[in-house]
DNA sequence: CAGGTGACCTTAA
DNA sequence: GTTAAGGCCACCT
């Protein structure tokens, strides 16, 4: 999915999102500076929200920079996001997962070939 | 306009 | 390992 200079911050977000891969998680703070919004991590919870459910977007790899799950603990969110990321792979307990083992370490040249110029 | 609220983050203790 | 404060920004009362 190729973007030019003019989409809006939404689309750069889940242009990010959607290159999280299976297995791996990354921190809200983290997807918004990929975006290219710096202290905007607000913003990507909001575009996980309202994203098509269409678009098959792995919201449930975004994580807080923490390396917890961002719901409430026992809310069915919370669950769901726990067992997505378990049947992916991923260890999770009490709602924590090891950034060391499990967080994306995107790589910088593909990641630029993706971005608008 | 003035608060209050979040699927947040960094820093400092 | 925590938690608290301050910052942040879009939305809603």
């Amino acid at each position: 999915m190729q973007m030019n200079s003019e989409s809006s911050p939404m689309a750069r977000i889940w242009h990010i999102v959607a290159m999280i891969p299976k297995g791996k998680v990354y921190s809200y703070g983290k997807v918004a500076d990929l975006a290219g919004l710096p202290g905007r991590a607000r913003l990507v919870s909001k575009a996980l929200r309202a994203a098509p459910a269409e678009m098959d977007l792995p919201w449930h790899r975004v994580i807080n920079s923490q390396g917890k799950i961002s719901f409430a603990e026992h809310t069915q969110p919370f669950i769901e996001q726990m067992q997505i990321l378990r049947t992916e792979g991923v260890t999770v307990n009490r709602g924590r997962i090891k950034l060391s083992d499990y967080e994306w370490q995107p790589d910088i040249a593909t990641l630029v070939l993706s971005l608008p110029y």
